[in-house]
RNA sequence: GCCGAAGUGGCGGAAUGGGAUACGCGGUGGUCUCAAAAACCACUGGAGAUUUUCUCCGUGUGGGUUCGAAUCCCACCUUCGGCACCA
C-alpha cells in the first residue's frame, strides 16, 4: 500500500467554505435566461420560516439539489430557486409571548436559515429569492384577490369558526385542545361562531381539477388523494314536500332506491328545521341542535360513535309513491354537502340501515340481491309432513337442527320452486318466511310480501295473530328478521341490482335503473340529474394580523368596494399592538381600519381579515421568475415564457390535497385571465419520504431523537450529510438516521480522496489490453447505472454503484493501469458523477487534477453500450431450478455449446444421473436449466 | 371502517420471473503500534456433512401458477401513511 503522508488531508470545513465563497464570487449559480439552451425549472417546496433548518429540510432539499445539478450537467439551463413562506401563526405567537414583532421574528429567522441553507452548498438561485411577507410580494397576493373578485371567484358568506368567547378570538384547529375542545390559552370551552368570511370559488374548477390529473406525471398516490378530496359523485336532486307543502330538496346517488325511502333526515342546521318542528318536539330538537353544534366536524363524522337523531314531528311525502314518511334530524347529515338533506333508504344504505334499526323505522327492500341468495328458517311445527322429502326432491340445500330447517336458496328457479313447495306444505297454524330475496311470508290462506310500509305492519300483525312472541316485540318486520342470527348476512346490501317493489319500475335491471329513474324524474319535474362534489369552496379569511390583508373596503353608501389596483399594496401597519388573547390587532388599529371609499370618497372601513398563507404559496413558483416585480402583472411575462411551467416539483406528501390542489386552481384561473398559456403548474412531481430518528421513530423533542444537521456539517462536512441522506434508502420511502452510517460515508469520501490524490510510483510494466478493457467496461457500466438511477431519483443505488466503482479503482490502482489514459478518464468520471451529490469535495478534487473551473459546468459522462458489454459471463447451471454449477463462458456462447458445457459439469452429472432429461431451458447470457424426472 | 404502501441477514437496504442478501453499518479475527484510536486486510444468514467442496433450510404466514417465485395470483397476519358517516 502506498503511503500518503505527503498528500493533503481531506478537510471538509476548509474546502466547503472555500468553494461556497468562490461560487458566490464567480456567480456560478446566477440565473440567466438563455433561449439557446433547453430550460429545466426544478422546484422544491419553500420552507416556512420556523427559525432553524432541521434535518427534514436537508432531506427534502439536498437530493433535489443533486437532481437539479444532474440536469444542469446534462445540458439544461436549470432554474432552482429558493424563498420563504413567511406569514403565519407562529410569528404572531412569538409577538404575543416574547414581545417580538412578527416581522422582526420572521426576518431574523430568515437570516439564520439563509446561513444554514448556504452551508448545504446547493445551487440555489439566490438572485431570485422571494419572501411572501414583504410588501413587494403580498402586493401581488392582493392583486390576485382583486382579480378573483373581479371574475366572480371571490365572495363573502357566513361560515362557522371555532371561537373562544373569553379571548374573543378565532381559533385554528391546532389551538383547540382536548376531548372537551377548550382554548389552548385560557381553557375556556370553544364555541362555534358564524362570521362573514371570504371564499375562493374553487368548486367552479372541480371538474377541470379532476380531469387535469390525467395529464400530469404525478405519483398515483397523490392523484388518488386529490380525486377522493374532490369527491365527484353523480346522482339526482329530488324534491320531496312536507305535509305543509314546503319543498325539501335532497341529493341522492341512488335514485333507483327512491321507493325504499321510508324517512328523511335533515342536517340539524337545515333552515327548514325550525319551521317544521312541532311544538311537542321543540325542546328535544333544540337540545340536539346544540350538542351537534358543539362538536367538531371530525367528531361529528366519526364512524366510531353510534348514530343519533331526533324526530321533529313532521312528515314529508315521498313523491314517487305518495308514502307519508317521518322527518328526522341527525348529525351524520352535513349542511355542507349536497343539499343538507337526505332521503333515507335503510334497505340499501348502511348508515340509514343502522339508524332505522335503532329507531324502529321501517325498512323496505327495493333492490334485488345480485348474488341471488335467499334464506328461510322454518320451525318443524310450521310445516306438514313430507316437507323434508319435498326439499330433497327439489334439490334444495338445507340443514336441520334443534327442530328447525335452515334453508339456503340460490337463484330465481330455486326461489320460485321453494315458494310453491312452501305453499303446499305450510301448516294451517304456521307460516314460512323467505328473506334476502322474495321477502315473502307464506301462510296457509295468504302470501304477504314485504314491499311497502303498509305491508310491513300487516305482516307483523299477522305474525302476532299466529302467536309469534318476537313479532309482538318487534317494531318492524326487518327488526324481527334481524333478531334471527341466520338471516343477518342477507338482510342488507348496497349494490346495484334489479328494482323490486317500485311500481312501474319493478323489473328494471341494475345497470339501467339509475338512468331510467333519473330520466323519469326529469319528465315528471320532481327531480333532475345532479353532480355533487365533496370539495368545498376555499375559506381564505383569517382573523389574524400576520398575513396579507384582504384588499376590500366597506362603505356605508357603496357597500363592498375593492381597493383600486393602483392603491396596492394595502400595507400591514408596523405599529400594531398585540393582545395576549391573540385577537387580531388590525381590528383596533384606527389608522388601518378607517379609510375613505375609493368610489364616493366618504368615510369607510377596511376589511381586517388577512389571507390564508396557502394563498401566498399558491403562486410562489411564478414570483420566483422575477421577485417583487414592478410591472403591471405579477411576474415578468418574457422570463415566464422561458421558464414556465415547473418541470420538476419535489416535496412532502402532506401537501397532497391542500397546497397542491390550490396551486393547480390558481394556475387555471391565471390561464383564464391570460397570465399563462398552460393548464397545469407542475408537470412532474416527486414526493420524498420522512426521515426518522436513530430509533426508527419520528423525530421529536420529547423523544430526544432530533438530529441537528449543523453539528454534522461542522464535524464531517455538508458533503457527508448530503450523501448520507441520499444513501439511506429510496428517497420516496424515507428512512432512519444513523450516526455510524454517516461515518461510513465520510470514510468513503476519504477513500475517493486518496484514490484520486495519493501518489504512486509509475508502474513498471505497460498495462495489457485486457486490463484496460476491463477498466473501461467497469467505468461504462457504472456510468450507465448511475445515469439511470439519477433519472429515476434512485440516489441510494447510484451511490452504491459509485462506491463499488471506487472499490474497484482502489484495487486497479495497484496494477499497471495506473496513470494510463483510461485511468485518468475513470478518475475524471468518478469525480463528475459524484459532483451532484457532494459538490464541494468534487470541486476541490477536480481542481487538484487540473480540471477547468467548475466541475459543475462540465458535461455528464456518456456511456458506450459496446464498451459496457461483458465479454465473459458466469453461466448458471440449474437442475430442476436449483443451482448446481457456475462456469465462466464467453458472453456470446451459442445455445448448444452452453448446454453441452452445462451437461459436462461433474456436479450437474451427479444430479441428473439415472434420470430422464425432460427439457433444457436456456436463457442467453444467464443460465441453463435442465429439467429431469 | 375504507384507500394506499410496505414486510428480505444483527441493522439501513439491493435484486420486480432466472445466481437471494449488492452497497453501507455493526460484529469477529488480523496487520501497524509500547499501547490505544484511526487506517488497512480477511471473514461475517442458519444448520449439517464424508469440511479447499457439497447438501438442506431461509425473503411476514398458508396455499397456488411456473422448468424456475423475494418478484405473479388467492387468502390471512403485522407495520406505516392517508382519508373519515359524502347521501
Amino acid at each position: 500500500m502506498t503511503k500518503g503522508a505527503q498528500r493533503p488531508k481531506y478537510n471538509p470545513q476548509e474546502i466547503e467554505k472555500k468553494w461556497q465563497k468562490r461560487w458566490e464570487e464567480t456567480g456560478l449559480y446566477r440565473t440567466v435566461e438563455d433561449p439557446s439552451r433547453p430550460k429545466h425549472y426544478a422546484l422544491t417546496m419553500l420552507p416556512y420560516t420556523s427559525g432553524d433548518l432541521h434535518i427534514g429540510h436537508w432531506y427534502a432539499m439536498a437530493p433535489s439539489d443533486a437532481r437539479a445539478r444532474f440536469m444542469r450537467m446534462n445540458g439544461y439551463n436549470v432554474f432552482f430557486p429558493i424563498g420563504f413562506d413567511a406569514f403565519g401563526l407562529p410569528a404572531e405567537n412569538a409577538a404575543i409571548q416574547h414581545g417580538i414583532h412578527p416581522k422582526k421574528w420572521t426576518m431574523d429567522n430568515i437570516e439564520r436559515m439563509r446561513k444554514q441553507l448556504r452551508s448545504m452548498g446547493a445551487m440555489w438561485a439566490w438572485d431570485r429569492e422571494a419572501i411572501t411577507c414583504l410588501p413587494g410580494y403580498y402586493k401581488w397576493t392582493q392583486w390576485f384577490f382583486l382579480k378573483f373578485y373581479e371574475h366572480g371567484l371571490a365572495y363573502r358568506a357566513k361560515a362557522a369558526v371555532d371561537f373562544c368567547p373569553k379571548c374573543n378570538t378565532t381559533l385554528a384547529r391546532e389551538q383547540v385542545w382536548g376531548e372537551d375542545r377548550h382554548c389552548e390559552r385560557c381553557g375556556t370551552p370553544v364555541i362555534k361562531k358564524e362570521l362573514e368570511q371570504w371564499f375562493f370559488r374553487i368548486t367552479d374548477y372541480a371538474e377541470e381539477l379532476l380531469e387535469g390529473l390525467d395529464k400530469i406525471d404525478w405519483p398515483e398516490r397523490v392523484k388518488t388523494m386529490q380525486r377522493n378530496w374532490i369527491g365527484r359523485s353523480e346522482g339526482a336532486n329530488v324534491v320531496f314536500r312536507s305535509e305543509q307543502d314546503d319543498p325539501i330538496e335532497v341529493f341522492t346517488t341512488r335514485p333507483d332506491t327512491l321507493w325504499g325511502a321510508t324517512f328523511m333526515v335533515l342536517a340539524p342546521e337545515h333552515p327548514l328545521v325550525d319551521k317544521l318542528t312541532t311544538p311537542e318536539n321543540r325542546q328535544a330538537v333544540q337540545d340536539y341542535k346544540y350538542q351537534a353544534a358543539r362538536q367538531s366536524e371530525i367528531d361529528r363524522l366519526s364512524t366510531e360513535k353510534e348514530k343519533t337523531g331526533v324526530f321533529i314531528g313532521a312528515y314529508a311525502i315521498n313523491p314517487v309513491n305518495g308514502e307519508r314518511i317521518p322527518i328526522w334530524i341527525a348529525d351524520y347529515v352535513l349542511m355542507t354537502y349536497g343539499t343538507g338533506a337526505i332521503m333515507a333508504v335503510p334497505s340499501h344504505d348502511e348508515r340509514d340501515f343502522e339508524f332505522a334499526l335503532k329507531y324502529g323505522l321501517p325498512i323496505i327492500p327495493v333492490i334485488d340481491r345480485p348474488d341471488g341468495l335467499a334464506k328461510s328458517l322454518v320451525p318443524e311445527k310450521h310445516v306438514r309432513e313430507g316437507f323434508t322429502e319435498a326439499l330433497k326432491r327439489a334439490g334444495i340445500a338445507f340443514e336441520k337442527r334443534e327442530g328447525s330447517f335452515y334453508i339456503t336458496l340460490k337463484g330465481d328457479e330455486q326461489l320460485d320452486e321453494y315458494v310453491k313447495l312452501a305453499q303446499e306444505h305450510v301448516h294451517p297454524k304456521g307460516w314460512i318466511e323467505v328473506a334476502g330475496r322474495g321477502w315473502q311470508f307464506i301462510f296457509a290462506d295468504q302470501v304477504l310480501t314485504l314491499d311497502s310500509v303498509a305491508s310491513d305492519q300487516a305482516i307483523l300483525a299477522k305474525l302476532q295473530q299466529a302467536g309469534d312472541k318476537a313479532a309482538s316485540q318487534a317494531r318492524t318486520t326487518m327488526e324481527l328478521l334481524y333478531g334471527r342470527e341466520w338471516y343477518r348476512d342477507v338482510l342488507f346490501h348496497a349494490e346495484y341490482g334489479t328494482m323490486i317493489h317500485s311500481g312501474e319500475f319493478s323489473g328494471t335491471p341494475g345497470d339501467k335503473a339509475k338512468e331510467a329513474v333519473t330520466k323519469w324524474l326529469e319528465e315528471k319535474e320532481i327531480g333532475h340529474f345532479q353532480v355533487t362534489y365533496r370539495l368545498h369552496d376555499w375559506l381564505i379569511s383569517r382573523q389574524r394580523y400576520w398575513g396579507a390583508p384582504i384588499p376590500i373596503i366597506y362603505c356605508e353608501k357603496c357597500g363592498v368596494v375593492p381597493v383600486p389596483y393602483e392603491d396596492l399594496p394595502v400595507l400591514l401597519p408596523d405599529d400594531a399592538k398585540f393582545s395576549p388573547t391573540g385577537e387580531s390587532p388590525l381590528k383596533y388599529h384606527e389608522g388601518f381600519v378607517n379609510t375613505t371609499c375609493p368610489k364616493c370618497g366618504g368615510p369607510a372601513k377596511r376589511e381586517t381579515d388577512t389571507m390564508d398563507t396557502f394563498v401566498c404559496s399558491s403562486w410562489y413558483q411564478y414570483a420566483y421568475i422575477s421577485p417583487y416585480y414592478e410591472g403591471d402583472v405579477p411576474f415578468d411575462p418574457e422570463k415566464g415564457k422561458y421558464w414556465l411551467p415547473v418541470d420538476q416539483y419535489t416535496g412532502g406528501i402532506e401537501h397532497a390535497t391542500m397546497h397542491l390542489l390550490y396551486t393547480r386552481f390558481f394556475t387555471k384561473v391565471m390561464r383564464d385571465i391570460g397570465l399563462v398559456d398552460f393548464d397545469e403548474p407542475m408537470l412532474h412531481l416527486f414526493n420524498q419520504g420522512i426521515i426518522l430518528g436513530e430509533d426508527n421513530e419520528k423525530m421529536s423533542k420529547s423523544r430526544g431523537n432530533v438530529v441537528n444537521p449543523d453539528d454534522y456539517v461542522q464535524t464531517l462536512g455538508a458533503d457527508s450529510v448530503r450523501a448520507f441522506l441520499m444513501f439511506i434508502g429510496p428517497w420516496d420511502e424515507g428512512g432512519s438516521w444513523s450516526s455510524t452510517g454517516i461515518e461510513g460515508i465520510f470514510r468513503f469520501i476519504n477513500r475517493v480522496w486518496s484514490v484520486v490524490l495519493d501518489p504512486r510510483e509509475a508502474p513498471k510494466e505497460k498495462a495489457s489490453d485486457k486490463e484496460i478493457a476491463d477498466l473501461l467496461r467497469t467505468m461504462h457500466k457504472t456510468i450507465k447505472t448511475v445515469t439511470n438511477d439519477f433519472q429515476n431519483f434512485k440516489f441510494n443505488t447510484a451511490l452504491a454503484a459509485l462506491m463499488k466503482f471506487n472499490n474497484y479503482l482502489i484495487k486497479a490502482k495497484e496494477t499497471n493501469v495506473y496513470a494510463t489514459e483510461a485511468w485518468d478518464e475513470a478518475i475524471r468520471n468518478l469525480i463528475l458523477m459524484l459532483a451532484p451529490i457532494m459538490p464541494h469535495v468534487t470541486e476541490e478534487l477536480w481542481e487538484r487534477i487540473g480540471g477547468p473551473y467548475s466541475v459543475h459546468t462540465q458535461s455528464w459522462p456518456k456511456y458506450d453500450e459496446e464498451l459496457a458489454r461483458d465479454e465473459v459471463i458466469t453461466l448458471v447451471v440449474q437442475v430442476n431450478g436449483r443451482v448446481r454449477a457456475r462456469l465462466q463462458v464467453p458472453a456470446d456462447i451459442p445455445e448448444d455449446e452452453a448446454k453441452k458445457a452445462a451437461l459436462e459439469q461433474p456436479n450437474v452429472r451427479r444430479h441428473i444421473a439415472g434420470k430422464e432429461i425432460v427439457k433444457e431451458i436456456y436463457v442467453p447470457g444467464r443460465l441453463v436449466n435442465i429439467v429431469v424426472r
